[in-house]
RNA sequence: GGGCGGUUAGCUCAGAUGGUAGAGUAUCGGUCUUACACACCGACUGCCGGGGGUUCAAGUCCCUCACCGCCCACCA
């Protein structure tokens, strides 16, 4: 027997262990079905299990576990990014705590040291991963580093290179003078921040006059090789092509045109430092001008000559002396604050500094419009308000800067020779230079952006390069399942490559879920503290509750604010499953199914209802997660198992089950297959619970509810009408039961009760139902048109039946007065809003006819119940007078 | 500078294709009615941000304003 309150930890356990070791969720490739594939968006080895992946994963495997359940077969790979940069920082903290850096290791020892690393702590996002409950295949596991990814890789670059499609060169990057590295574009986040516009007179080197330049930076005055101004600014009408002399370096530079200036910006005056701007790059290289680097790779200034006394200071403190210096000399002409967003180091936050280096780059710039062009007709995005930025970023894509000064990564499969500056790009391992035959060969010493192995992933984690099994059935994916902050680090970059290298692009949808913030609306995170954490959740209230509260809230296109309560409130949820499926295990026979009846000519009406509900539900959930609407889907369950099984199947079969019979055999089989059905439905959401206790059914020792179908349809218990007259009775019992607690009635207290139908067919309906009015504890029912009315009873009017409640003297008398009031009142409200609408003549003409008959409809049911109440009302003043 | 999203019950949020405003939680009242107090029965709460428009009908579609939030962008 199942205890009393649902324990989580260890029905949890054990699933997860059961699902492992029977390899449940490797498919069977030989196996019929559609295939149905996903990959999931590989973690950072670094990393530890944030809510973000929780929802992530948590909606993948309800994916998944749907797609079982229709027939489907389901490769979900699991796996993880070697995150280059961040991984590296970490071991380089760890080093530094041991007062060692990188280059005390050396590169070899260093990687060592990080794989050293990887394998003691890659692990634990992966058992993270486990603890939710995904249903990924843990015998397909990949790692971004794996040597068949890592040939992948090579490939992919090779191929690309003599496509013409990587190129090598010297551009103006973005560079983080901590990280030592190169950043593309996107690894920058812009911080808005306070800075100062520092305006500075350049005086005309012939001694007639001057201009005032407005700049951010005035450490890279001593790199100006020009002064800009927009061509047809007239302020500078005539002056250009004069030469001014830069302040404190005294360098005589050209003041030149270009329609790139804002006239509107400063002073219109802009100066022109080509090496630390990658705006003056461009201004550089069109004006042909002289190229001056000033500050180094760590940041600081160069101790070239041409720094003078500002070499090796940081820039920080170049910026100061050098402000002073100009104060000093007069040509600080004014200073004004400025709200400017600054790049800084999307992993450090250090600030961003433009570096002229050698680089290696993808010309993306290529690739996009195939990229963009199989969105939406063979790429659909849900919610589809992405599409637009998915657009927008592939029409203004830059070409993507794919090499890193790190050790830790793809190294770049290109090699130089010492001899004679051949450069060799080749997926092997290169002997000797095809040139001069020199074989001291030198590797370029940099490696990949993650990404771009990310890049690779739905088909590299299938065996690509080879045509592997996996390939052939499984790719293209199903779908993408990921948060919005990487549509383009990744899944614009998939695309790509999957157009490229398989001729077919990666995924046939993405859906993009929502980012969870904390109960202030704050994006979670480390620095902030602020993050709730899904193992405390999965410990504290079980992994089934997080993952229906995740599903709950995943409404399309919105952000989710987790906060611990909804977790815990949903914990009441999984209870109630265990509970009720308790209930269930009480009455059925132990040791065997239930005998079958036919379901569709089953007798009790409750049964029937019931029957017709599941149907409903079933189709609705089905068609909720075919269309990624997770909250309906679990909303549509939970208000089924909850406020329909519970609290009204469950209570009205009890007398059923009370005696032997054919009733009861009715009601155990009913109970028995609703009940099933239901464990069927929650269980992509909630996949443990559901499992506990479908293998505690009778019969289903050892069955597995992961291994089993979706219910089928089953048209013959479609019955709307039986459906609706069972809400009928409900209705009237919750009458009885409202009148009850406003007057205050104790439950204890059994009421007799004469309900006076409106029709035929009402009574016989309420004279069937009879039993049902346990439900409202009645002594004595009384199923009469024509009955008296006593006047000393309370009533109310359920679709035109009267519910007359007699009441003994005990009770208020002036509470039923009120209460009759405020029914009243409730009433008149209702009719004030339908008479206006069907006096409107614009209604009645242009309403649906089904439409504004349903109204009349309500209205003369309305007109009867107030009648009807007046009627009750004055009947019961009577009784007072 | 562009683009996107939000504004609904005290709180946190649902409300696909326009047709009587919902859920959890909180609050109030009652209940050990033998599956569940992680429960049950009932009550209360809403000019659906402001204004305008389309429509017989708008939380839902259009315009506009306000305030929040986010993303992108080479404002020196």
């Amino acid at each position: 027997m199942l205890s009393k309150a649902y324990e989580p930890q260890e029905v949890e356990a054990h699933w997860r262990k059961h699902w492992e070791e029977n390899r449940t969720f490797t498919p069977d490739m030989s196996a019929p079905g559609d295939p149905y594939s996903i990959v999931i968006p590989p973690p950072n080895v670094t990393g530890i299990l944030h809510i973000g992946h929780a929802l992530n994963q948590t909606l993948q495997d309800i994916l998944c576990r749907h797609a079982r359940q229709k027939g489907k077969k389901v490769l979900w790979i699991p796996g993880t990014d070697h995150a280059g940069i961040s991984t590296q920082n970490v071991v380089e903290r760890a080093l530094a705590k041991e007062g060692k850096t990188r280059h005390d290791l050396g590169r070899e020892a260093f990687i060592e040291r990080v794989w050293q690393w990887k394998k003691e702590y890659g692990a634990r996002i992966l058992e993270q991963i486990k603890e939710l409950g995904a249903s990924v295949d843990w015998t397909r596991e990949a790692f971004t580093m794996n040597d068949d990814l890592a040939r992948a890789v090579r490939k992919v670059f090779v191929q690309l290179y003599k496509e013409g499609l990587i190129y090598k060169g010297k551009y103006i990057v973005n560079w983080c003078p901590r990280c030592h590295t190169a950043l593309a574009d996107d690894e920058v986040d812009h911080i808005d921040s306070k800075g100062t516009l520092w305006h500075v007179r350049y005086d005309f080197a012939d001694g007639s006059g001057s201009v005032t330049i407005a700049t951010t930076r005035p450490e890279t005055i001593l790199g100006d090789t020009a002064v800009c101004v927009h061509p047809e600014d007239e302020r500078y009408a005539g002056l250009v092509g004069k030469k001014l002399i830069v302040p404190i370096v005294n360098r005589e530079v050209p003041l030149i045109a270009d329609r790139y200036v804002d006239r509107e910006f400063g002073t219109g005056c802009l100066k022109v430092t080509p090496c630390h701007d990658p705006n003056d790059w461009n201004l550089g290289h069109t004006h042909g001008l002289e190229f001056i680097q000033v500050i180094d790779d760590n940041g600081n200034m160069c101790l070239d000559p041409v720094c003078g006394r500002y070499a090796g200071m940081s820039r920080e403190e170049c910026r100061k002396a050098i402000v002073e210096d100009l104060r000093e000399s007069g040509q600080l002409v004014a200073e004004e604050p400025l709200a400017h967003s600054v790049g800084c180091c999307y992993r450090c936050k250090t600030v961003i500094e433009p570096y002229v280096s050698t680089q290696w780059f993808v010309a993306t710039s290529k690739l996009a419009p195939a990229a963009r062009a199989v969105v939406p007709d063979e790429i659909r995005i849900y919610p589809e308000s992405w599409v637009k930025t998915y657009y927008n970023w592939l029409d203004n894509i830059r070409d993507w800067c794919i090499s890193r000064q790190i050790w830790w990564g793809h190294r770049i499969p290109a090699w130089t020779c010492p001899e004679c500056g051949e450069l060799i790009v080749s997926e092997e391992d290169p002997v000797s230079c095809p040139k001069c035959g020199c074989t001291n060969l030198e590797q370029d010493p940099d490696v990949l952006d993650t990404w771009f192995s990310s890049a690779l992933w739905p088909f590299s984690t299938m065996g690509w390069p080879e045509n592997t099994e996996e390939l052939k059935t499984f790719y293209p994916t199903n779908v993408l399942v990921t948060a919005f902050d990487i549509l383009f680090f990744w899944v614009a970059r998939m695309i790509m490559m999957g157009q490229h290298f398989m001729g077919e692009v990666p995924f046939r949808e993405v859906y993009i879920h929502a980012l969870v913030r904390d109960a202030q609306g704050r994006k979670m995170s480390k620095s902030l503290g602020n993050g709730i954490n899904p193992l405390d959740m999965i410990h504290k209230y079980g992994a089934d509750a997080l993952r229906f509260t995740l599903a709950a809230f995943a409404a399309m296109g919105r952000d989710i604010r987790m906060s611990e309560e909804r977790i815990e409130g949903y914990r009441h949820f999984v209870n109630k499953i265990w509970n009720a499926s308790r209930f269930a295990l009480m009455n059925l026979p132990e040791d065997r199914e239930p005998v079958s009846v036919d379901l569709g000519t089953v007798k009790g009406l409750y049964h029937r209802w019931i029957l017709n509900r599941l149907e409903e539900v079933k189709a609705e959930e089905d068609a909720a997660l075919e269309s990624y609407r997770f909250n309906d889907a679990a909303q549509c369950v939970y208000k089924f198992l909850w406020n329909e099984f519970c609290d009204w199947y469950l209570e009205l079969i009890k007398a059923d089950m009370r005696e032997e019979g054919r009733g009861r055999e009715e009601a155990q089989f009913v109970l028995y297959t609703v009940l099933k059905e239901i464990l069927l439905l929650l269980h992509p959401m909630i996949p443990f619970v559901t499992a506990e206790v479908w293998s505690a059914l009778p019969g289903h020792a050892g069955s597995d509810i992961a291994t089993q179908l979706y219910p089928p349809v089953r048209e013959e218990c479609r019955k709307p009408g039986d459906s609706d007259d069972m809400v009928f009775l409900q209705e009237t019992i919750s009458a009885i039961r409202t009148i009850r607690a406003e007057l205050d009635i104790k439950p204890s207290c059994r009421l007799s009760v004469v309900l006076r139908p409106a029709s035929e067919e009402q009574a016989a309906l309420l004279e069937r139902g009879r039993g049902f009015f346990e439900l409202a504890r009645l002594e004595k029912l009384t199923i009469d048109a024509a009955a008296h009315a006593p006047k000393a009873s309370a009533s109310n009017v359920v679709r035109g039946c009267e519910v007359i409640v007699l009441l003994d003297g005990a009770v208020d008398f002036q509470a039923e007065l009120a209460r009759l009031d405020k029914e009243i009142g409730k009433v008149d409200k209702d009719l004030a809003a339908l008479s206006g609408k069907l006096s409107n003549a614009g209604f009645l003409n242009h309403a649906p006819a089904e439409l504004v008959e349903s109204e009349k409809a309500r209205q003369a049911d309305l007109l009867d119940k107030k009648a009807k109440m007046l009627t009750l009302q004055a009947r019961f003043k009577e009784a007072l007078a």
